[in-house]
DNA sequence: CGTGTCACG
DNA sequence: ACGTACGTGACACGT
């Protein structure tokens, strides 16, 4: 028996579209594509191939017109039209089923169910085949027979009809849901059917008579006032019959065999789930899918003399059995030159690199290759990594190098599935294959985009740099978190016994759905707003209710400290490793504007503003004698002076002046010493958000002021300093014009958002014009004083180390006789490795943990 | 695994 | 009429 599976298309695309529009808020991706129908659709489609187990699969799609609407004008009518949502998704689904290897069927003046009933029909004529029909329409169960079954999709789960089982639920012969239609209707298509003749009624009819045609020449026997109805809408019950009979001899020109389920084309489905940001299937296909048939010759390595011929360039890849890199070890590496291929087993290292170390090296993540083998008690360089190139191209923004081969045509299997099913030293061979292969052509792209300089003199030599800090890591005390832990849990439970009490029950108050309920209709507080899936209970909400009730002081507490405990006390603690040291992640290839990003743990988001929190860095100890840390003060702002060119903006820097109190002074017109805090704070918040590209309703939010107000503010920040004004305008305009942003070292940034149809997304792609080129560029001086202290102190042979960068921020581990030394190298690079047309100033302090420098 | 919340610059 | 500040990462919850 070869299975057919008939899916109708529409259909589950409607129902994923209502089951998530309803609340008016419909899921999209973040160029603000619509998705949530797609998303649905596609879980569906996964779910029916690994439950039915397909051989024959065929998708229906109703197209254009149909014949029922232009035979009875009054079909559909009053349904409302297909939202603009769902439709600019349709299409998209197509595409979804060709890369799936799935068939799809949509034909003028048909419906997907005459599609269905057509394909339906040739089951039934040959007994090799059966089908099972998919699909929440009732309709299509007149189709169900002895080869034919309907999966009924309910809410969450299904029915499946065979004939016995139509029959024993609702009365009569599937066949007959078209005499149930002629006398019931339905609503949903405006099929009349007969009035005042509903569900019941049809059904009782049914079991008596088998079709409308037997009803209506046994009419006599019908007594009462249903005779009196089905006389009256005779015509329309026939009419009705008419519609709801499904077609079922659509000149398809098609044969079952050809509608095989041929399995999908994974690159292909991937790069649309890319696009719509369905990453959860992406992972899925990746790690399912199967192993990739590649086939590449190469030399297996017994002895450093295989090695011989390889000639003076290289490219190298290094395979980690782990995702994180500082705990995982080499699996097997591979070179290549460009003739050869060479695969070296792990056991070969130490006899093999010291040869491989005096080449030109192309690689693909060189953090990673320079960590793994400096465990092992080497040091090579690069001088291409391909995956920073890929980076500054904006081609890939991913660890694993599968996806930016997969994407050029080179099938290799992802990382993710190495891991579970085991690695190929052929899928090694080919990475390192690719990564000379491409090299050139990435840099000859760099070249073109006027970013090798970026390239040469500021990331490669950033690698390295990284690599060291996140190698040498930083020492963290677990016994002083530990403490803190155990006061942490003390003054929890306290305040969870006192918010209980005040709500006079027990709940979970780190859900904010049941927080909501107890706020906002057991205590009846006002202030509500609503998200998608409760009330909104943040910061900005409680805050404003703090007068209101005494339990909200007490839930604000116990949310501080509860965040201070799960993620950095006890997540931390998690990351402390054997040295007792944490060895952060930099991700040189990730953010969209040139900063780094730091994962596992980040530490780059440790307390600092809170006296509670901040008392965390209390934990983090210097291996050597003392910690220094030393910042850029307003870096982003004195940027903006520089780029935008304000006259006005400059001379305050070069003045040296205290710039919240000068643009507070020239705001309010007061003498700068008359300033009041609250009137630097506003100009503070009013800068800050001129930086964003802020609106007078999100500063008036910020500062609890009305829009109005806010925006006043604004006007009057653009009448002192036109400059700046003028550059917003510049930015956006030259960004709408060519399409991307650039930083003043050449960083680029595509800027998608400023071609996107809707409104709001626009909007959003101009304030990325304005903030990446600020954000971007003091993320450029702060890698270039980097790589410069680096330099330096590797020439000086200083002791002491760089151990972590928070974006404007620097901290090292000082040796004691270094100290003067060490401060004043930091400061001059810091300070003059790029030349802007306002000074940058750098503060600096010691301290013998994180706590105590700054 | 998506959502809400909150930590940082 | 819409929704409303840039760039990140991690955790608990609940489906």
């Amino acid at each position: 028996m070869k299975k057919v599976i008939l899916v109708d298309g529409n259909n589950l695309m409607f129902r994923s579209y209502y089951a998530t529009a309803y609340t008016g808020n419909v899921m999209k991706n973040s160029k603000g594509f619509p998705t949530n129908a797609l998303y649905g659709f596609v879980g569906m489609m996964n779910k029916i191939i690994s439950e039915e187990k397909p051989v024959y699969v065929a998708v229906a799609f109703d197209i254009g017109k149909n014949f029922r609407k232009q035979k009875y004008e009054t079909y559909k009518d009053g349904r409302q039209a297909t939202p603009d949502e769902l439709k600019m998704q349709m299409p998209i689904a197509r595409q979804i089923l060709n890369a799936m290897g799935i068939q799809y069927f949509e034909l003028e003046p048909y419906e997907a169910d005459d599609i269905i009933g057509t394909f339906a029909k040739m089951c039934e004529e040959d007994p090799e085949y059966d089908a099972t029909i998919i699909s929440s329409d009732k309709d299509l169960l007149q189709l169900i027979s002895d080869v034919v079954d309907v999966k009924l999709l309910k809410q969450k789960d299904y029915i499946r009809y065979n004939p016995t089982s139509f029959k024993d639920d609702w009365g009569f012969e599937p066949i007959r849901m078209i005499d149930y239609k002629a006398l019931a209707g339905d609503a949903s298509d405006n099929i009349p059917g007969v009035k005042g003749v509903g569900d019941k009624t049809a059904i009782n009819l049914l079991k008596q008579y088998d079709t409308i045609e037997d009803i209506y020449e046994n009419i006599d026997c019908i007594k009462g006032k249903l005779q009196e109805k089905l006389i009256a809408d005779k015509e329309s019950a026939f009419i009705s019959k008419e519609i709801a009979t499904i077609y079922r001899d659509v000149p398809l020109n098609v044969t079952l065999d050809e509608v095989v389920y041929k399995g999908p084309n994974l690159l292909e489905l991937n790069k649309i789930y890319e696009e719509l940001e369905f990453y959860s299937f992406i992972k899925k296909n990746m790690a399912n899918s199967a192993t990739v048939e590649n086939d590449i010759k190469f030399h297996n390595v017994k002895s450093a003399s295989d090695l011989d011929k390889l000639e003076d360039k290289i490219s190298l890849y290094i395979e980690c059995d782990r995702e994180n890199y500082h705990d995982g070890d080499i699996v097997g590496i591979a070179v290549c030159d460009s003739k050869n291929n060479y695969f070296i087993n792990n056991t070969l290292i130490e006899e093999i690199m010291p040869l491989i170390a005096k080449k030109e090296i192309y690689t693909f993540d060189h953090k990673k290759n320079y960590c793994l083998l400096k465990k092992e008690g080497m040091i090579i360089d690069s001088t291409f990594d391909a995956m920073i190139a890929a980076y500054l191209l904006n081609m890939n923004i991913k660890d694993d190098i599968a996806y930016l081969m997969n994407n050029s045509g080179c099938e290799v299997n992802f990382y993710q599935h190495s891991l579970k099913n085991g690695f190929d030293k052929k899928d090694i061979v080919l990475k390192a294959r690719f990564i000379y292969d491409k090299s050139p052509e990435y840099k000859n792209a760099l070249e073109k985009e006027e970013m090798l300089d970026l390239f040469e003199s500021i990331e490669m030599p950033l690698v390295t740099v990284l690599a060291n800090m996140e190698y040498d890591g930083v020492r963290v005390d677990a016994n002083i978190l530990k403490a803190m832990e155990t006061d942490m849990s003390t003054r929890i439970s306290e305040l969870e016994q006192e918010v209980y009490n005040l709500a006079g029950e027990e709940f979970n108050i780190s859900s904010p759905k049941q927080l909501g309920v107890i706020l906002f209709e057991k205590l009846e507080l006002p202030f509500a707003k609503k998200t998608k899936t409760g009330y909104k209970t943040d910061v900005s909400i409680l805050n404003k209710l703090v007068d209101k009730h005494p339990i909200i002081n007490k839930i604000l507490e116990y949310r501080g400290l509860a965040k201070i405990k799960s993620t950095y006390l006890e997540g931390l603690t998690n990351f402390i490793r054997e040295d007792g040291k944490i060895h952060t992640i930099y991700k040189q290839n990730l953010t969209r504007t040139g900063r780094l990003s730091s994962v596992e743990p980040n530490l780059q988001n440790i307390p600092a503003r809170d006296e509670e929190g901040r008392k965390i860095r209390k934990a983090f100890l210097p291996v050597n004698d003392v910690f220094l840390s030393a910042d850029y003060s307003q870096m982003e702002l004195r940027v903006l002076a520089h780029v935008s060119g304000s006259p006005e903006l400059q001379q305050a820097f070069i003045n040296d002046e205290d710039i919240h109190t000068r643009v507070a002074s020239d705001i309010y017109n007061v003498p700068m010493e008359e300033v009041t805090k609250l009137q630097r704070k506003t100009a503070k918040a009013v800068i800050f958000g001129i930086v964003y590209g802020i609106s007078g309703f999100g500063l008036g939010e910020n500062l609890e002021i009305s829009a109005k107000e806010a925006k006043e503010f604004i006007n009057k920040y653009y009448e002192l300093y036109p400059g700046v004004k003028n550059y917003m305008d510049n930015i956006v305009f030259e960004a709408y014009r060519d399409g991307y942003v650039k930083t003043l070292f050449n960083r680029k940034r595509v800027i998608d958002e400023l071609q996107n149809k809707n409104f709001m997304v626009r909007q959003s792609g101009e304030r990325i014009a304005l903030n990446t080129p600020i954000q971007g560029t003091s993320a450029d001086i702060m890698k270039i004083a980097m790589v410069k202290i680096f330099e330096e102190m590797k020439s000086k042979n200083l002791k002491s180390k760089m151990l972590l960068q928070v974006h404007d921020e620097l901290i090292f581990d000082v040796v004691n006789s270094e100290k003067e030394t060490l401060e004043e190298l930091v400061k001059r690079n810091m300070e003059t490795c790029v030349k802007l047309s306002v000074p940058f100033k750098v503060s600096s302090d010691y301290g013998t943990d994180w706590y105590e420098a700054k």
